[in-house]
DNA sequence: GACAAACGCGAGTGGTCGCTCGCATTCTGG
DNA sequence: CCAGAATGCGAGCGACCACTCGCGTTTGTC
C-alpha cells in the first residue's frame, strides 16, 4: 500500500466551486435561522442558492457536513475578531467596565451572525455540532472562571467561581435572547439591563474597593 | 339541522379509555422528555406505553394533540398548584423572601414536571403548543410586572417595568436551565445562586428601605 | 484543440414517519 | 344475552427527505 490516506483530502477545487461552497453556506445560514437544524431540508438550502441538490452533495457528504463547516466558521471568526473580548484585564479595571465591553462585543457578534445563536441554541442538532457548541461553552466558561478569579477574593472556593462563571454566561444567554428579539432603542435599553444584571450581580463578590454597584449615588444626603 | 355541533365533543369514553389516555400521555411525556417533540414519533410513543399506533390515534387526532393535552394538564396543574406563587404580596414583604418564594415554588414544579421544560423550549414545537407557551408566557411576564409595580417607585415608567420582568423571567429560565442540569447540593447551590442575581438586580429598584441587597454585611469595619 | 477533471443537473431511491383501515376483541345498556 | 359501541391491533399508504447516479457542460492544462 504505497499510499492510504484515511482522511480524504479535500478535492482539488476550482475557484468556481469555491464560490458555490460560500454561497451554499449563506444560503444554509439563512435557512437554519428561519427554520432552526432539523426542519431545513438540504433540498431548501439548495433551492434558497439557486443550484440543484445535487450540486450540493458536490461540497458536502450529508447535511451535518454543512452545519459543521457553517459552525466552525463561525467560531473561527469569534474567536480572531471578538476572541480579545475575554482576554485577561487589568484587576484595577472598573467591574462594569470589564463586564460592558465583553457584553458588547459579544452582542455585536451575535447582532451580525444571527445563525450563530440558531446553531447553538437547536435542541436536535446532532453530534459533532453539539460537541462545538460544548466546547465553545467550556472554552467561554474557562474564561469567564479566569476573569473572575483575578477579581473576585483569592479566598473563593474553586467550586463557587465555576458556579458563579456559569450563572454568568446563563444570564448572558438569557438578556441576548431579549436584545435580540428588539431593535433600535429597545434593544439598547435591553443590553444596558443586562449589563445591570451582570454588574449587581457580581459587585458585591468582588473586593469592597473595587465593586461600587452601577446605580450607587456616589454621595447619600 | 336539529343538533349541529361545530365542536366535536370528546367521544363517549369508558373508564378503560381515560386510562389509556393517561398512559398514553404519560408514556409522551417520557418520549418528549428524552427525545424533544419533533424527533418523538408517534410510534415510538405507542410503543413506550406498550399499544398499537392505530389505538393511539383512537384517542388523538395526531400528533400534535397529544402534546397539546399534555401542555394544557400542566399549565392547569401549575396554576392550580403554584398559582399563588405570584399572587400580590404584602408590600412590606422583603425582597428576598418574595422572590426566595417565587423561585422555590416554580423549581419545584420544573423538578417534578421534567416535561414542561422540554415542551415550552422547544424551538420547533408546531402552533397550537406555541400559542399557549405564549400564552403562559405573557401571564408570568404580567403577573410579575404587577407585582414589581408594588415594589417599585410609583414613578417608574411603564416601559422600564416590562423590561424589567422580561428580564427577571428570562434571567429565571437561565438559572432553572441550570439547576435542572445539577442535582443534590450542586442544585441547591444554584438555586441560591439564582436568587441572589434576582435580589441584587431588582434591590437596587426598589424603595431602599426595603432593599438592602443579600450579601452586604450590616457592618463595616 | 484535445483530454481530463471539476462542475452542474434533476429524476430517482431507500427509508422514515404520521396516519389510516379493516377486522378482532371487550365492554355497556336494555 | 345480545346488539352496538368503544377499544385494540398492525400491516400498509402517501408524503417527505437525505442522498445518489448517470449524463451533459464548463474549465484548466499541455
Amino acid at each position: 500500500m504505497p499510499d492510504h490516506q484515511e482522511k480524504e483530502q479535500p478535492r482539488r477545487r476550482q475557484a468556481r466551486g469555491e464560490r458555490r461552497m460560500a454561497q451554499l453556506l449563506e444560503a444554509a445560514a439563512a435557512v437554519f435561522c428561519t427554520t432552526g437544524y432539523t426542519a431545513a431540508s438540504t433540498n431548501a438550502i439548495a433551492r434558497e442558492a439557486g443550484v440543484s441538490p445535487g450540486t450540493l452533495y458536490q461540497f458536502f457528504p450529508n447535511k451535518e457536513a454543512i452545519a459543521i463547516e457553517l459552525g466552525e466558521r463561525l467560531v473561527h471568526e469569534l474567536r480572531d475578531t471578538y476572541g480579545e473580548a475575554l482576554a485577561p484585564v487589568d484587576p484595577a479595571t472598573p467591574l462594569e467596565e470589564a463586564v460592558g465591553a465583553a457584553v458588547d462585543r459579544f452582542i455585536a457578534f451575535n447582532c451580525n451572525h444571527p445563525v450563530f445563536f440558531a446553531l447553538m441554541h437547536g435542541p436536535d442538532i446532532p453530534g459533532r455540532i453539539a460537541e462545538e457548541h460544548d466546547a465553545l461553552h467550556a472554552t467561554l466558561l474557562s474564561r469567564i472562571a479566569e476573569l473572575l478569579s483575578s477579581f473576585l477574593p483569592e479566598d473563593t472556593p474553586g467550586a463557587d467561581v465555576t458556579r458563579t462563571a456559569q450563572m454568568v454566561l446563563g444570564v448572558y444567554k438569557a438578556g441576548l435572547e431579549l436584545v435580540l428579539a428588539h431593535e433600535g432603542a429597545e434593544r439598547e435599553a435591553y443590553v444596558q439591563e443586562l449589563k445591570d444584571v451582570l454588574v449587581r450581580y457580581l459587585a458585591p463578590l468582588v473586593g469592597p474597593r473595587l465593586g461600587r454597584p452601577a446605580g450607587t449615588p456616589a454621595t447619600t444626603d
